[in-house]
DNA sequence: GACTCGTGGGG
DNA sequence: TCCCCAAGAGT
């Protein structure tokens, strides 16, 4: 059974396999960026990003040289943003105990900030070649699968499950490949729904194929329905048309980018804020996995920078333009197309939701 | 163990 | 339109 799912799983991978650009490397570094970027993240998203962040930080040790500002501002649009202040504090941990090498040791690689039990075990197998299991959400769904594991299969147990199953199943000489071969076939073929098993090379070892269940396999856990917050923003603008902004504090939600002042932030700190008895300039919802943001932004004057306050670490003056060229959320950069598009700011209202499909992809320099 | 943390594609 | 869920990690 193990050497029949190993040969055909391999068999079908070699065969198939997309011809992704971090394919063509073995640089640990570069499959270290893919890995994390990939956390959460679908590899078609990953692709642009990685490619632009290996020619602007080449190296572990262009990336610890780097400020942490830079690193951030390459992250813009990625989300989960500690991911870009991990891998930045890592990289200059490589450089301080390993001289500038990822170690290609499994422990010494979870011990790094950001990488936790997949991206070690992944980055072990496909840059070192260690025989260790990297379980993903796509392994999960397919070993739940093809022995129709009953469990949710995000439960604690049930992962300690996988992990186990996963580590006897790795073929011994082909632990990169074999992984990413069962991470693959999920992605494109053992999909959560409607999956093509009449094309699946594993279909004829599959329990839940036999049985019929795919459909209800793997068990999932509802999710919680999100919280619904609204912020309010100001826009406070000088004589020279630049906008007040701030940076957050590097930890929590958004840590370490810049965005519009939080009203609630201001009022805080500041004693001669006056907010425009007016309709909103803009306003947008963003939503986030257990959030429902709802943003507006509110026209106000302040005649002194105040001093920075919670979340913000600081606070500055500074041109729209040059705001996107700095680390800023997705939600961040569509409230500023907001503002700077006529047709939307001569609207008494600007409107748009992150569901907006027409709001796509604001000018970013 | 339960929460938090982004964003976007696809059904 | 809404819901699901991505090559998860940290607290």
């Amino acid at each position: 059974m193990i050497a029949a799912l190993r040969s055909r799983l391999l068999a079908h991978y070699r065969r198939t396999a997309r011809d992704l650009p971090f394919r063509r490397t073995r640089d640990p570094y570069a499959i270290w960026i893919c890995e994390v970027m990939a956390q959460q993240t679908r590899l078609q998203t990953v692709l642009p990003y990685w490619e632009r962040w290996m020619a602007r930080f080449p190296t572990v040790r262009a990336l610890a040289d780097a400020p942490l500002g830079d690193v951030l501002a390459a992250w813009t649009g990625l989300g989960y943003y500690a991911r870009a202040r991990s891998l930045h504090a890592a990289a200059r941990i490589v450089v301080d105990r390993y001289v500038g090498q990822l170690p290609d040791d499994l422990l010494l690689l979870r011990a790094l900030p950001g990488i936790g039990d997949y991206t070690a075990g992944a980055i072990a197998s496909i840059a070192f070649g260690r025989r260790v299991p990297a379980v993903d959400g796509n392994v999960a769904r397919v070993l739940c699968r093809v022995f129709a594991i009953d469990e949710p299969s995000d439960a604690p147990a049930t992962r300690r499950q996988l992990w186990q199953l996963a580590g006897t199943l790795v073929a011994p000489r082909a632990a990169g490949d074999f992984n990413q071969a069962l991470m693959e076939l999920g992605a494109l073929t053992c999909t959560p729904r409607s999956p093509s098993c009449s094309r699946c090379p594993l279909a004829p070892l599959c329990t839940a194929h036999a049985t019929g269940r795919t459909a209800e396999l793997p068990r999932r856990t509802p999710r919680r329905p999100p919280r619904a917050l609204t912020i309010d923003l100001a826009l406070i603008t000088d004589p020279r048309g630049r906008w007040l902004v701030g940076k957050r504090a590097p930890q929590g939600r958004y840590g370490g980018l810049w965005e519009l002042p939080e009203l609630a932030a201001l009022q805080s700190t500041a004693a001669h804020l006056v907010v425009d008895n007016t309709p909103p300039l803009a306003e947008t919802t963003h939503s986030l996995t257990h959030l429902a943001l709802r943003y507006r932004v509110l026209s106000a004057h302040l005649p002194r920078l105040p001093r920075a306050a919670p979340p913000y670490e600081l606070l500055r003056r500074i041109a729209p333009r040059a705001l996107t060229q700095l680390g800023v959320s997705a939600a961040t950069l569509r409230l500023i197309a907001m503002l700077q598009t006529p047709s939307w700011t001569t609207a008494p209202i600007a409107h748009r939701s992150s569901s907006a499909k027409a709001s796509r992809k604001s000018s970013r320099g």
